[in-house]
RNA sequence: GUGGUCAUAGCUCAAUAGGUAGAGCACCAGGUUGUGAUCCUGGCGGUUGGGGGUUCAAGUCCCCUUGGCCACCCCA
């Protein structure tokens, strides 16, 4: 016991231990379920990806490119680790070129070198889909589906849809020099910061909390009023279908996400639960040009991906989801040594039940405290009795009468016991 | 990257106006010799995140450093 660990994990990184493994554990299954229920299969893409992968998730070099974790590699390579998902997966359909429409899902960790805060770590976990080869708008309210059904099944109610449109490239386009102009006119008053902002990106100026910026963000020009014919279309027809399923949403016009590739539709999820700034669950949208950016034919693109550790959060806030341990179904507790119990418990494993037992040859009341914090329905106790008279002990930790049974009837005895609570 | 704030046993915290650290929980062991969760008793456990300074004396004051948290930035 050292007052001071030789090692601690970096800023940002952290050790998740059980039982709150299991928990993510059971997320990543849940969210397994919900995306096959819908004919998604999963992809496993690389952690490191060639650095090139990632170089348009922001423009001028900026954004999430400003916090990769890059280098060279022992072979010269510029490879960084993943900041997203969603370039991979737009790569390993350019270099596979499977059949579309290609639905995949995917889980796992991402790389972003930023300030560490609660919810926001260096290395965080995302799930996510993405669907490549398909224009339909009626895709664009199944991926989002998908997302809400998510959180339904982890039960959280405080989860508030944003929905919004980037219109085509060219109203993108179009708007951004319209709200360049609108921001840099006298009339404006905007804080030094979002003057920086307005320079990298025009759009981000929309995010700003600050007050002095609210008149002028009040002010400015809308999307909506950029977006072609079709574009105005297409987000209508999204609208529609979440309509169609009841899906509660917002329309946000002042909602931009942050990487560069969207286009079209645009979400977000956001929870009440968590009032703070990492309120936003997750997101996603249409990236019609981004396979083809990464050298693939032109193919439209969406999905979206969502934090693990926001939602986890959201869960803690909202009391549903909790973190369980995994508790046996018997514990098996021998005084005589230990090697029956090594028996025992090879016999119960190997018949499907899960079975724990005590080591060190510890005294009968430490093995028996041990059968109790591991929350085992059952202990099954060996002394040097039973072994003589080939028989063992099987206790309810409930309070129950303990009797006496013929070793080779344990099996049986213990799986017509319930195991659940 | 900027600013603020915090850091005492495994965990949650306490320690009067600077005088060489305590509690609860947890863990371990007993409570007439084969049985847990309750109860009683006892025990283990901290050079007070790390380093330096002021002082007769620092957990308590000052500086540096590491890390958490909050806000900004950005974003999941």
């Amino acid at each position: 016991m050292r007052a001071v660990p030789a090692f601690q994990t970096s800023p940002g990184m952290r050790d998740i231990l059980p039982p709150e493994s299991a928990r993510w554990r059971r997320l990543n299954a849940v969210f397994a379920s919900v995306a096959a229920s819908a004919g998604y299969g999963q992809l496993i893409t690389p952690l490191l990806e060639d650095l090139g992968v990632f170089a348009r998730l922001g423009e001028g070099g900026e954004g999430v490119s400003k916090e990769m974790y890059q280098f060279a590699d022992k072979g010269g390579r510029d490879v960084a680790l993943r900041p997203e998902v969603t370039a991979s997966v737009c790569r390993a359909f350019a270099e596979h070129r499977p059949t579309t429409p290609w639905k995949v899902w995917y889980t796992g960790p991402n790389f972003r070198y930023e300030k560490p805060q609660r919810g926001r770590f260096r290395q965080f976990d995302q799930v996510g889909v993405e669907v490549l080869g398909v224009d339909d708008a009626q895709l664009d309210v199944e991926v989002i589906a998908l997302a809400d059904e998510f959180f339904r099944a982890l039960g959280l109610q405080r989860i508030r849809l944003i929905v919004n449109s980037l219109g085509e490239p060219d109203d993108r386009a179009r708007y951004v020099n319209a709200l360049r102009d609108h921001f840099e006119s006298s009339s404006a008053g905007l804080s030094t910061t979002s003057r920086e902002t307005l320079q990298r990106n025009p759009l981000r100026v929309l995010d700003s909390k600050r007050a002095e910026d609210e008149a002028a963000i009040a002010a400015a020009p809308q999307i909506g009023e950029f977006h072609s014919p079709a574009a105005a279309e297409h987000f209508e027809a999204v609208q529609g279908g979440l309509r169609a399923l009841e899906i509660d949403f917002e329309v946000e016009p002042k909602l931009v996400r942050g990487l560069d590739y969207y286009r079209r539709t645009i979400f977000e999820f956001q929870s009440d639960a968590l009032d703070s700034a990492q309120n936003a669950l997750g997101g996603g949208g249409r990236y019609d040009g981004l396979v083809e950016a990464l050298g693939g034919p032109p193919t439209p693109g969406v999905g979206f991906a969502l934090g693990l550790d926001r939602t986890l959060i959201a869960c803690d806030e909202e009391g549903v989801f909790s973190s369980e341990s995994e508790r046996p179904d018997a514990f098996v507790v021998d005084v005589t040594g230990g090697l029956h119990a090594t028996v025992i418990t090879g016999e119960l494993r190997a018949a499907g039940l899960v079975a724990d037992r005590g080591f060190d040859n510890r005294s009968m009341k430490a093995q028996m405290k041990l059968a109790n914090r591991s929350a085992a329905p059952s202990a099954v106790i060996v002394g040097e009795d039973e072994v003589a008279a080939g028989t063992v002990i099987v206790k309810p930790m409930d309070g129950g009468e303990q009797i006496t049974i013929r070793r080779d009837e344990l099996v049986a005895h213990l799986r017509a016991r319930p195991t659940t609570t």
